[in-house]
DNA sequence: GTCTGTGCAAATGCTTTGCATGATG
DNA sequence: CATCATGCAAAGCATTTGCACAGAC
């Protein structure tokens, strides 16, 4: 993972960002747009540590710290969701330019695979209304054995 | 919560409990057992700190390493689950006795509002399927504004 | 030049662990 | 009486924070 680079669809999102930060008075300092890049190389779920990691090996000078608190950021500015699989520490996944989709994860591999149901979405939507509640995201994750790991088969 | 009293259904889970233990080789303690009836006497979600809180206040003599280790214990023999809301540490809930529920979190007050739709339950069921999945178990959190938090009405 | 962001290292808070002691079967 | 559980205090680990300095606008 020591290479990333920009793409055009990271460009077009990359603006929004820059858009973000001035509409909320935040700064456009070279840590948060590398962060923003670091993070969209990545094309998987990632976590913090993998961050700091990639930054050292690319000595693209940010610090720990730096990389929580701009955390923080891109998921106030809804670049990012935090997920949270089986282990303790926190992951993250990209939204922009990404579908809504779900998780169901094999507790035996650990295999995580990404779905999209309409069903789910609509049902969803139906019980936040029945309860009066507005919804504004989700998280669903499924927790079972994938087919290699299926102890019947 | 300072009182704690076991009731009917609870005795039934504490033999099943105790059964557990005895066919998977870990002893009877009394601290095994006190965790039990004190986790089974809260009628809620709960954490770690509340147990150590009302331990403490009852003088059970149960030390917060105990209470760890057996929550993993009564995890791991289908009792209470880990649940997790807004904030960093882990939440619980009991299994046993209860139905199988989801939960929809105010993200402005934080109440939980738990529910129930069979429609997301079978959905549920044909997307694993779909995917060759044999799903055990699954965590569904709608995040959102309740009624009172809500910004339009 | 003023205000905001960053790096560093120390602090935090939940959770886990090592080891000597105590309870269990 | 051998084994497993517990208590205590110390360690772990992801994350947060205070503060002096650097960078943005």
């Amino acid at each position: 993972m020591g290479n990333w680079d920009r793409d055009a669809l990271d460009q077009e999102g990359r603006d929004k960002f820059i858009n973000y930060l001035k509409e909320h008075g935040y700064s456009c300092s070279k840590s948060r747009l590398k962060l923003f890049d670091l993070v969209h190389s990545i094309h998987h779920h990632f976590d913090s540590e993998e961050l700091v990691k990639i930054a050292n090996e690319n000595k693209l000078q940010i610090s720990r710290a730096t990389i929580f608190r701009n955390l923080v950021l891109l998921e106030e500015a809804g670049f990012i969701k935090k997920v949270q699989f089986t282990d303790r520490h926190t992951h993250y996944e990209h939204i922009y330019g990404h579908k809504v989709h779900d998780h169901m994860i094999c507790v035996k591999c650990g295999v995580v695979v990404e779905f999209f149901k309409r069903s789910i979405q609509v049902a969803l939507e139906e019980v936040a209304s029945e309860h009066s509640f507005v919804a504004h995201s989700h998280k669903l994750e499924i927790m079972g054995h994938c087919k290699k790991c299926n102890p019947d088969s």
